[in-house]
Parts: C-alpha cells; structure tokens; sequence
DNA sequence: TTTTTTCGACCTGTTACTTCA
DNA sequence: ACTGAAGTAACAGGTCGAAAA
C-alpha cells in the first residue's frame, strides 16, 4: 500500500499533527521543539514517537478528520467511560486516568498490600486509616525500604550498577498502589522528570531514584504503545475507508464511461468538467479550477438530470473525498494520556 | 571556530518476577 | 496444586543533545 500521500495541508499550524513513519513511529514537527524546548520536546516525542529516528523512511503526514470519526464509528476523543472499560477489563487501574480517590480507598480494603509488603509498616500503610480520603504525601512510613536495607528491605529492586546488591538476582518487587497512584498523578503533570523532580519524588514515595526513573521511563513506553495501538486501530479503518471509496469512484468512473459510449455527446462539457487521462485513467481537471474541489456542476453535467439512469451521486451526497478526509488537524484518536504541560525550569 | 570526547537522559527491547483466571 | 497469560519492575544496549576539552 502506498502511503506517500499528503494528508492535509494545516501541518503548520496544528497543534497535533503527526508524521506516521511507515512503522506507524508518530513525530513532532521539529520547530515547534525548537520553540518549546528540550524538556517539551520529549514529552511530545514519547507520546507521539519519534519518526526521525526510527523510521528511515519518508515519513507520511497524516492529519485525521473530526467527520471520519464518526464515519468510522470511532468514538473520538475516547470518552473516559471508553477508557475506563478498557482499563477495568484488565486488572489495573486506568494509568492514564487521574487516580480516584477511591483507588486508595481499594487499596486499604485490599489485603494482598499486606503480604505484598514485606514489613509491618507495610501493613501499617494499606491500613484505612492511612489511605483513606486523599493521597499520601509522604510514603516514609511505608515498608520501603528501599536500599536503606531496613527491616522490609526487600520490597525495593535494586540496581547491580548503583547499588550493592550483594550479588544477588535481582528482585522484582511492586509498588505499593498508594505508590502507583502518586506517580501516576506526577506522570499526568509532566510525562519526564527533571533530576530535582525525581529526587523529590523518590523521597516523598521512599523509593531511590532509580526507581522513580524506571517507573517513568516504562510508563511512557506504555503510553507509546497504548496510543501505536489506537493508532493502528485508527489507520485500519482509515483504510477500509479509503478503500470503500475508492471502488465506489471505480464504479462511478465505469458508469461514466459507459455514458460515453452510449451517449458521447455528454461528455462534450464545458471546460470546467472532469475529464479522463488516457493514459493514466485518472480523472483530472481541464479546467483552472482545483478537480477535488469543483466536481462538476450537477445541473449542467450531471447524468442522472439529463436522464439514462446511470447517476453519479451529486456532490454534496457523495463522501468526502480523500482530501477532505484528512483535512482537520485535530482530530487523530489518542490513547487516553495526561495532557502534557511545559515543566518549570528546574531552578525554579 | 570546529572537532572530538564525555556525560546524562531517554528509548527500545528484553528479562524476570508477580498476579490471576 | 499447576499452568499459561498478562502486567510490570528492572535491566542492557543504543541514540541523541549539550557541555567540556
């Protein structure tokens, strides 16, 4: 299939436009990282990839509709109840999703805390008490020992290379929901730590750094993929879509020359008519005016009004043509993601 | 001023562990 | 109790940009 269209002419201005490399990698336009800078920058490129890097080839710019979404029968944006089902038909909570309050409160009544948790302070966290009512601010109470090797030690992984691991295998331990939950809220406000932010974040979670970094860092490789999936998805139906109208133009154009077979003085039209390429079967314009964008009148050339029965349908019934399939910048689906927000220099 | 080196941050793919049906 | 799938923390290797030499 090729793809080396040009989807829509409003790259420059939208906010959301892609560049779909062939391995649907998803890009930002480079100015606008200039302008925002290095740390904006990232938090685009991991929500919509990186075309230049990974994909060699030429890239595709596709800007997608708000009217084929619901052609497509597409619900766009995802409404959170879209989301929240398709994050309740697994077993976590939605990541992408602000944590109720309530995901505290479940994590109080849930019990597999207490023997996930290695120490007692553990069980003291997932207590009603402690996570009940509004998000923990301060996890220091927490089993986590992290690499302080306290009693509950083990819940925190450690890293061979910046910590003494004792040589032991690593250990893979979870985050305590309270723990998964603040994050979650951090990741929503800025999608990439500053060192200063993932200090603070460590220290108010207990966890090291390392940790707050990893967590980050597959958090957004999730995102990545999560949105690679709706894109995909999305592109699929772009494509059924595309492919529906372009046999229903194959059949339209066969009629046509039938038409001119059986009553050839039909197509001697004025200028401004369609008219076929010979050679290349392709249906270009004689006239100066755009062919996509002038189909021809239907009073004047229209079959169906001169009679035969063989009727193309009049413009404003036919689908939108490939151009203005894609020719609003907003409208591309999105995996439900924090808004990324400009984060504040770190001095300040 | 240009080139090379170093370093930190990040991405991507993978591994290992945990949880659940 | 066992097992396979799914989720995810942790890791390894690579790229890139900025700063220093």
């Amino acid at each position: 299939m090729e793809l080396g269209l040009s989807l829509g002419e409003t790259m420059a201005d939208a906010g959301r436009d892609l560049v779909l490399g062939l391995g649907m990698g998803l890009g930002v336009r480079r100015d606008e990282e200039a302008e925002t800078g290095r740390e904006v920058r990232r938090e685009h490129e991991f929500g919509a990839g990186r075309c230049g890097r990974s994909s060699p080839e030429p890239a595709v710019r596709l800007t997608l509709l708000p009217g084929l979404v619901p052609s497509l029968g597409l619900p766009w944006p995802p409404s959170s109840e879209t989301s929240r089902h398709l994050e309740a038909s697994t077993r976590g909570f939605d990541v992408n999703r602000a944590p109720s309050l309530s995901v505290a409160g479940a994590a109080a009544e849930d019990e597999e805390e207490q023997d996930d948790a290695a120490g007692a302070a553990a069980a003291a966290s997932s207590s009603p008490n402690n996570s009940a009512g509004s998000f923990p601010t301060d996890f220091s109470a927490q089993g986590q020992a992290g690499t302080g090797g306290g009693g509950g030690g083990d819940r925190a992984g450690s890293r061979a290379s910046d910590e003494d691991d004792g040589g032991s295998a690593r250990k893979k331990l979870r985050l305590s929901k309270e723990q998964s939950a603040f994050l979650e809220e951090s990741f929503k406000e800025h999608a990439t730590l500053n060192p200063k932010q993932k200090l603070a974040l460590a220290k108010q979670l207990n966890l090291r750094p390392r940790q707050v970094e990893v967590w980050f860092q597959n958090r957004r490789a999730r995102t990545k993929l999560k949105q690679t999936e709706v894109d995909c998805e999305y592109l699929k139906r772009c494509c059924e879509t595309l492919t529906e109208e372009n046999r229903r133009l194959q059949k339209e154009l066969a009629e046509l020359r039938a038409l001119k077979t059986v009553h050839p003085f039909y197509m001697h039209l004025p200028a401004t008519t369609l008219s076929m390429c010979p050679s290349c079967e392709r249906v270009a314009s004689n006239s100066s005016a755009p062919a996509a964008a002038a189909p021809a009148p239907a009073s004047s050339s229209s079959p169906s009004a001169a009679g035969g029965g063989i009727a193309a349908a009049p413009p404003e019934q036919r689908p939108s043509s490939f151009a203005a399939l894609f020719s609003s910048p907003l409208n591309r689906p999105q995996a439900a993601q924090p808004q990324p927000q400009p984060q504040a220099p770190a001095s300040s």
